[in-house]
DNA sequence: ATCCATTCGTTCAAGCATGAACATAATAGT
DNA sequence: ACTATTATGTTCATGCTTGAACGAATGGAT
């Protein structure tokens, strides 16, 4: 059994993977390094941006979109909170939820931040074309929704 | 001034990089659970790799090769060789270096993970051709190396 | 030979993310 | 009404990753 020809660094498609999976993980240290300044962190930034998004959102909804578990919000909002970022007011009606909103100083934040990470994400993909990076973009979401169904 | 208009939902640029991240962090959560029955995590698996690739490399390149931290590689290796997967053994010539090796034990896991691995990317990336494959390949090593120079 | 700077690996404290267990609130079934 | 099930958010212990500070070893300059 000749395993050498089996191996994954010899299949494209591993090969392109890891070549994806660097790209992300590069693009999110570069984006924690210029967020610095703004003491703003890559995971925050995206808290801000749902919020924008999709006010009065739960938390329940926010962990959802963010990918992450209930309990990591819970751990991420009071920080937030306490710079006057964002308001947690419960909901009259369902009592168990809190409804999340950006506050003034949050979108003037998130918009600075926006600034940075516009920036960084157009230098990134500057080297690609128009259709190129949508066909990109198209193949992701289809690989997520695959994975999803996992 | 209208911002709405500079907004980078508005952006494909930016909507296609997001669906980059998403599909990287879904991956890479589905993996560890694929991966949880050989009682390896994505990083460690990262380490064989690379360890396997690489045979008698020093910790640093190792790091470098992982876009980790040396305190990261320093944290990880004892519970590997604590469980037989690899030796790290000093170098004569150079006293401050130690050169790492996978065991027998240490490849042998390597291969039965690396199946699991290329199983969930084969599926992850069967809704693209070859050559869309390829592209977002070479895509994604050009935006890393622009990155770097960041 | 003797400094000085650099490199490699380690230690430590801090911050994040996770999952299980929990408390409270809402809903469905009877 | 009453119970059982589900949903939301919190708490807590655990593990991972980082960055700064450190010790030891190397190499180069004078």
């Amino acid at each position: 059994m000749n395993i050498k020809q089996e191996l994954p660094w010899d299949n494209p498609r591993f090969r392109n993977w890891v070549a994806v999976a660097r790209a992300c993980h590069v693009l999110e240290r570069t984006l924690a390094v210029k967020l610095a300044p703004l003491d703003l962190k890559p995971a925050q930034l995206d808290v801000l941006m749902n919020l924008y998004r999709h006010p009065g959102m739960s938390q329940h909804d926010l962990a959802r979109k963010l990918l992450v578990g209930r309990s990591n919000i819970t751990m991420l909002l009071p920080q937030l909170e306490a710079r006057g970022l964002l308001r947690r007011e419960s909901d009259e009606k369902d009592k168990r939820v809190l409804r999340l909103n950006l506050t003034e100083a949050g979108e003037a934040l998130l918009m600075k931040a926006l600034k940075v990470h516009m920036a960084l994400i157009e230098k990134a993909m500057s080297q690609s074309t128009p259709e190129q990076c949508d066909m990109i973009g198209e193949q992701m979401r289809k690989m997520a929704d695959v994975l999803k169904e996992a």
